[in-house]
DNA sequence: AATGAATGAGGGTTCATTCAT
DNA sequence: TATGAATGAACCCTCATTCAT
């Protein structure tokens, strides 16, 4: 039965839609409990939708685990031009970090990933390409050695406040940001 | 004559198996697609048994998720004389790190609570207790600020390791570790 | 949840109950449109009952047919003894054929077995059961090979009459049958 | 130019592709399990042309044992004229059976067809005119009340073997078909 | 004329929870 | 005290059917 009004078709826009319900379905209830029903009833769309554009709940979920992760590195990009300029790094990354903090089901998102990719090597690829995207914004200042562990420190900062719902300590994660920065070695270019 | 083969009964035995049935299954399969089934299965215990002791399904997780907490604690003033006397620390914290990524599945629950804490504020204490527990063992040797960013680190850099099913880089996060801890204010008590 | 009344607790009884209605269910829309709601409703039991005693709706559907092959053979027993001692094979057997003719579903669930069978390997013992029981009832006086082509024609002969919804010609019926038991080799006790 | 790869659109054959899609798609699953999308990817069609061609579910099954139907009258036809010549009648069923005992899926489709005509009115003229095929052959040899014994026996026996998976005892049933020719009344034209 | 996008009813199955025993 | 029987809501997914294009 196909009744009642439909709306104007637009494949994109509503995989688009659905991902993006996707993303706040698990940024609010957790990968292990998003469902089809929650993810088309925030999305606006009929539960029908879900399944047509993604067979499986696995691949929608992964569909939005995606969105997540290009919106990331979209913003990465977009910020990119302010790090390579920086003279003191540490502070634009304790900045970067209050920023996504701002918007909690962001962070909260990448560490759903995170968790989910620990267990299922299938998204792995998703959880490295964030991962990535960070290292490589840092790699061309302090080498990759040195990215790594700076965005291991972020992740870990975020993540206690994230746990805590306490505010970062900005002074003190700037401090051990310059720390590692200050003592990395330069190896690479 | 063989009094058949009575089981004990024990009440508090029964819990505890219920608690550590509960991490088993949270490793394996996430908090959120943890059910009493499982949990019973894998403590061979009878399904009424998990309602019995622990009246509803969340207070079941959160018994596993105490017990694993406990568990670290234990763990940690194990190990909290090697720390004190411990001339190099960062090279103990790499250790840590080191030994318990070895068992995934612990690692892997510390961040199902904490991804669990960030969303549902009933879990935080838990949550806290457990970076507490961290963060104690270290500030008698470099303040508690410090210590926050060492642990942060170390949860940051086990993180990744988890997600990326990629050994720790020991050195790296070695040398960080003790950029963190020489550069770190030593202002508290 | 477990709200409304329970009903008295008979899992032998309720397992039977399940079986009938699926033998009821069969007849009425074929095997490959049983549902399990269709099942409980016709039982009067809540939808969980099916699945409760029965796995998967396979396991269920098999066990419809088990029952009913089950009263086939019980049934055939009752009647055995009149078998042996009739002086008419030919007509006694039209009798059985215009007797289970008289209750469609019972014949139209052979004809479901049958074909069923022919495709799903895991039917086919219960199939063959089905055929044996006929066939051993008619071995002692005709030898196997006549009591199968007598099978074959009863078989047949039922077939046509549920098909075409028209009486079996009895006379016919009897005249053949009685050609195929004169002609018979007695080869075999 | 390559005028593209223009495909023909020939409703006719389009109908036809779809009703010889629908015979196979019966043979491995059954009717009750059959479905639009089962049949359009079997006849490599578009979903749509299965409802633009046949408005329901149960036209386009219809479709499907009517074509079932013809092709084996087609194919009766063809063998009418050795049947015509034979001297041995029943030697010249017995191959007949054994020919369609070759494709399972062919005779497979007949006990679907009869098991639901069975149980749907509607379907009940295709079944007959099946049935009618058959008798109509042999009709001029042995008369109609024999003729219908005759196919009862060779449907049963084709039933029995599909069932059992077992090959047709081919002599037996050539004796059994004999018995009933020869004992058979003439009475009719 | 033809198609695939769209929908929601319905199907198989799982499971938290309740409760008789 | 302890258990497994019992229930129905909710889940994932399939699909007949409709309809815009």
């Amino acid at each position: 039965m196909a009744t009642s009004e439909r709306r104007p078709r637009d494949p994109q826009a509503r995989r688009a839609a659905l991902a993006a319900a996707v993303i706040e379905v698990i940024a609010e209830v957790g990968i292990g409990r998003t469902t089809h029903r929650a993810v088309a009833a925030r999305a606006g769309l009929p539960l029908g939708a879900t399944t047509y554009y993604f067979p499986t709940l696995d691949d929608l979920i992964a569909a939005g685990l995606r969105q997540a992760t290009e919106d990331l590195r979209a913003d990465l990009e977009r910020r990119a031009a302010a790090f390579r300029d920086t003279h003191d790094l540490a502070a634009a990354l304790t900045d970067l970090a209050l920023g996504y903090l701002d918007d909690r089901g962001q962070t909260q998102i990448e560490y759903e990933l995170f968790v989910a990719a620990a267990r299922d090597p299938a998204l792995r690829p998703l959880a490295e390409f964030w991962l990535t995207g960070m290292t490589e914004l840092l790699e061309p200042h302090v080498g990759r050695r040195t990215a790594r562990m700076l965005v291991a420190l972020l992740d870990g900062a975020m993540l206690h406040a994230l746990v805590t719902a306490t505010a970062l300590d900005a002074t003190a994660l700037t401090s051990a940001l310059r720390a590692l920065i200050l003592a990395g070695p330069r190896e690479e270019a």
